[in-house]
DNA sequence: GATGATAACGTGAACGGTCAAGTTAATTAT
DNA sequence: ATAATTAACTTGACCGTTCACGTTATCATC
């Protein structure tokens, strides 16, 4: 019903400022070799005819898109990657970048790099907690095109940004055995998730190194739901435990639901922390102590790796850990049993 | 360091299997006038040398870009707007689309119109919960390229989605009235939303006509701090209140806290409500009451219509209202003071 | 056995730009 | 005064497709 407007092209500038069209492109380009008047002239008839270069017809010869790709690989909680999503179309922009969207199976990651290349992205940002292909594998995947891992890939040593979850969770463990506490719960991600097999595996192994034998855990994936069930789940094995080291903040509200079911109260009977320190760990009842992941650097930190990596190719890849710091609230307490 | 593999064209399978690029054009879009001989001999070809068509080349031809472009107007706090992003990917992905994101701000809305434009993108789907601008002027901004906006915008005729504002919020003051409650107050969202501003005046306007005067307010935008905030400021007032409906249950979090940091109990004291039914309303203090707001629903309207109206772009623009439901949990109860 | 239809291809141009090399006229050097 | 240089454009080719025709061979038809 809507006319759509008849495109004006780079052509029809030049038949009007009565120049050649190649003449307009170098003024488009800002390059020498044109006028100053003749110049202005074009820019003239340019703003007149409201003309705006067609981005494909120039993506076809310069062999840039000025886009980058999100590869979503195997996620179907968005929970916090959701923000993220906007962190990085936010700063993506601010660089000059637009941001595709793309949800992948892992199944199908080849079929993915195959048609971002076909459409010229630039680069690809890849979030795949739960991705564990060789190098060499992915390297034959993706076929040159820059990219950069949102993720914390130990043992890669292809290009990604992450914080360290060793650190993260041995931060927590020994916060938590420093309060005195020495039956220790856990529930944290599913340790399919590379995220959640760190987690799983440092929980353990600080409380070994103390001495201590590792308390009751059931893992989930990022969802309140998920936190509530596993509480649920530990507390009906009846083993005993002071404090529960939840996987996000989300997993810990469903736990501290579960936990005030059973009449527990936080932090005099359990102490409760996390990991994320989203919006939501200010407000929980009680506020939760958590170890604070600042996604929002991460996800600046991986876009602006990424577009470094394309304005230069040849650089060494390397990987970027980022460590998180531990924020008191009042959901720990100090065990004095 | 690695190599961008060279890409092949479709000349290159031409000349592999001896026949004209066109001809492989006509196999690649399944158009008659192919032998089936040669038709399987290209295949094959295509197949050996990992041919992939490349997409910007097309488009440009085609005028199309299987693109859809996300315009997100004026909103600086992620929310749930990100999840909708996830989903919307998803949906347009099933219908053979991707989806691009960006950021506007309406001051610079004419350039992001031409921006998709030169990037050839099929349709535009807008969230811009702040937007009042009349049908005339954005018609004139987007050029005749599908557009449907993800938004409640009663007054427009342009093509949107959105849930309606005013049954809504009569859903939810009426239930609160039918409680026996009389003093209600409300946390809307900013009366610079839409949304907002149709919630605010409803509430407004049921209390009057049900002969009860509005009870104190206080707006924000969605956060659970401004929930928070906006709790206290009301209870600083010293106006009483046996209801309290907040603009969303992310403001109703902060708001419990709030209520809670002054000794109310929920629902004893005070009755709470919220807007939206995400997962956190079943997990907060006790669960929310809350209308359910179907985003995934609304996603999936509004990314289908759009791509109708891409296919069909003679069709008379309409709107789709849709209509919540109200979820009761426990943080409501008759009222009997 | 000349005619017309049809299947199966090939040809040329176009989409809207960029890029490298060529041309012209003015300017400078010798 | 002539050659060399430079500024300011123009020309032609190309990016990898699709699209509208043109061409050829095959085959049935009268």
């Amino acid at each position: 019903m809507v006319e759509r407007k008849k495109t004006v092209t780079i052509r029809d500038i030049a038949k009007v400022a009565n120049v050649s069209y190649q003449t307009v492109s170098l003024v488009m380009n800002d390059k020498p070799g044109v006028s100053a008047a003749t110049r202005r002239r074009i820019q003239q008839v340019m703003d007149e005819l409201d003309y705006h270069p067609n981005k494909v017809a120039r993506m076809l010869t310069t062999n840039r898109s000025h886009t980058l790709e999100l590869f979503v690989v195997d996620v179907q909680y968005g929970g916090r990657l959701a923000d993220s999503t906007k962190n990085m179309a936010h700063i993506a922009r601010e660089n000059g970048y637009n941001l595709l969207i793309s949800e992948t199976e892992s199944t199908h990651l080849a079929e993915a790099f195959d048609s971002a290349a076909a459409r010229m992205v630039d680069g690809i940002l890849m979030y795949a907690p739960r991705l564990r292909l060789p190098d060499a594998e992915l390297r034959k995947f993706h076929n040159g095109i820059p990219l950069v891992r949102r993720d914390y890939v130990p043992g890669s040593k292809l290009a990604w940004v992450g914080f360290d979850q060793i650190y993260a969770t041995r931060l927590a463990v020994e916060y938590l055995i420093g309060l005195g506490h020495r039956q220790i719960a856990a529930i944290p991600p599913s340790t399919e998730l590379i995220n959640g097999y760190w987690r799983y595996t440092t929980w353990k192994n600080v409380l070994l190194e103390n001495g201590l034998e590792p308390g009751p855990s059931a893992e989930g994936d990022y969802s309140m739901k998920a936190g509530y069930e596993a509480a649920c789940k530990i507390l009906d094995t009846g083993e005993p435990f002071t404090a529960l080291l939840a996987g996000t903040d989300n997993m810990a509200m469903g736990a501290l639901r579960a936990l005030h079911e059973r009449g527990l109260r936080i932090p005099r009977d359990v102490s409760v922390m996390s990991f994320d320190n989203t919006e939501l760990a200010n407000y929980t009842e009680p506020p939760l102590t958590t170890v604070d992941f600042r996604f929002a650097k991460q996800d600046e930190i991986a876009v602006k790796y990424l577009i470094e990596l394309i304005n230069n190719p040849d650089t060494e890849l390397h990987q970027r850990v980022l460590m998180p710091d531990l924020v008191i609230r009042e959901s720990t307490r100090a065990n004095h049993k």
